[in-house]
DNA sequence: TGACAAAACGGAACACTGCTCCGTATATTA
DNA sequence: TAATATACGGAGCAGTGTTCCGTTTTGTCA
């Protein structure tokens, strides 16, 4: 009955693989969420393999790329933050305070995030495919957000929803913790400056 | 004649260093600016030494820090850009005037130097003292641009140099070259979301 | 069940980098 | 020129990413 029959190629087959292969994908997640909560996500990979009690040799055949890794830990809830969008957009008042929900979501998730917000931007190896992840994924539903803000004559339009999420990402990135430097409401006043000049 | 008596201790003796030493410190320095062109702020050190033609102790006896190093590198830049603020005060139309120069003056140094944006923010180890020298010399002169703005009634008061100065620099964090990031567009939004709702 | 092939594992080993330490070389002074 | 303080060079250690291959485990089939 469990015929291993793949009729295409599709992104996440998950049949055939061994059933140690899958339980240590899984050990790996768990290790690897566990592992960024305290050292952040550019931990040392011998500390997850360690903390899954692998080798490396497994963490990297799971994961060829740390992006990998992190994607895949952080999934659901960039998932999550995607979906999130058209639902506020039903809920709010008016598209531009879904919109600033939906940040306030987004800046949330990264800065719980121990080291996320500066991994999204780093030019270091093993991290485009984390950034072209987490911009793939949400750009359209800011973009969604951004148009239905413009359409209600809330916001000028021009500002592209690429270029707001990487700024907004930026701006969560700093050592957390440090009282004088609050992202939100750097993130507040960019979302300001996006607001028409007068409600017209 | 050249008496190397040195009183007190301060800040920049400079006498009483042997001739070769003085010569490396500039070799040095001029070989870091070349590589930090080509290779970012974060270059091997190796690279560094093998540029200016000096062992890796030399680097580290004279630069103990790769934050010293960098600084020695950009201190002009920086102090220029720290005397431009009561330049433009004085010159522009309006504070805010004034202060929207400065920013670009600043954002225009940082996106010209490859990875300094980045090293600005980093958590990295050697890099803590790179960002208490920016902010450092560069708050108190972007407060008082702040300030002079407030006092005209141009924008709202209550955002804190220090925050605004970290937003910047962290909004000039990126892959330089892509052109569906600008970072100037961004700290235009910022800036307009300083300013008051009605100016009064 | 037992044997065989494919799949997966583990970790030694290599490469690269930051940083230190100390024997050697050079400048300065008397 | 000799003596001494300074400075130099780079080998060497430690931490980390990544690969490679001999060994072990799993699934299958007779």
């Amino acid at each position: 009955m469990p015929t291993p029959r793949r009729s295409g190629e599709g992104p996440a087959p998950a049949r055939g693989k061994r059933a140690d292969a899958l339980r240590n994908q899984q050990t790996l997640l768990t290790a690897a969420a566990a592992v960024f909560v305290t050292s952040g996500v550019d931990a040392p990979i011998r500390e997850i393999a360690a903390r899954a009690g692998v080798g490396m040799g497994t963490i990297y055949r799971h994961f060829p790329t740390r992006a990998d890794l992190v994607v895949a830990v952080y999934r659901h809830q960039v998932e999550e933050c995607a979906a999130a969008g058209p639902r506020l957009l039903d809920g709010a008042d008016s598209p531009f305070a879904a919109l600033r929900q939906w940040v306030d979501l987004f800046v949330d998730f990264l800065v719980t995030k121990h080291g996320l917000a500066n991994a999204l931007q780093s030019d270091g190896s093993g991290f485009e495919a984390l950034h072209t992840y987490f911009l793939d994924r949400l750009v359209p539903t800011c973009a969604q957000l951004l148009d239905a803000a413009v359409d209600a004559g809330e916001i000028r339009p021009g500002t592209h929803a690429y270029e707001l999420m990487r700024g907004i990402g930026n701006l969560c990135i700093g050592r957390d913790g440090d009282p004088r430097y609050d992202p939100r409401r750097l993130v507040e006043l960019l979302l300001i400056g996006l607001r028409r000049p007068q409600p017209s």
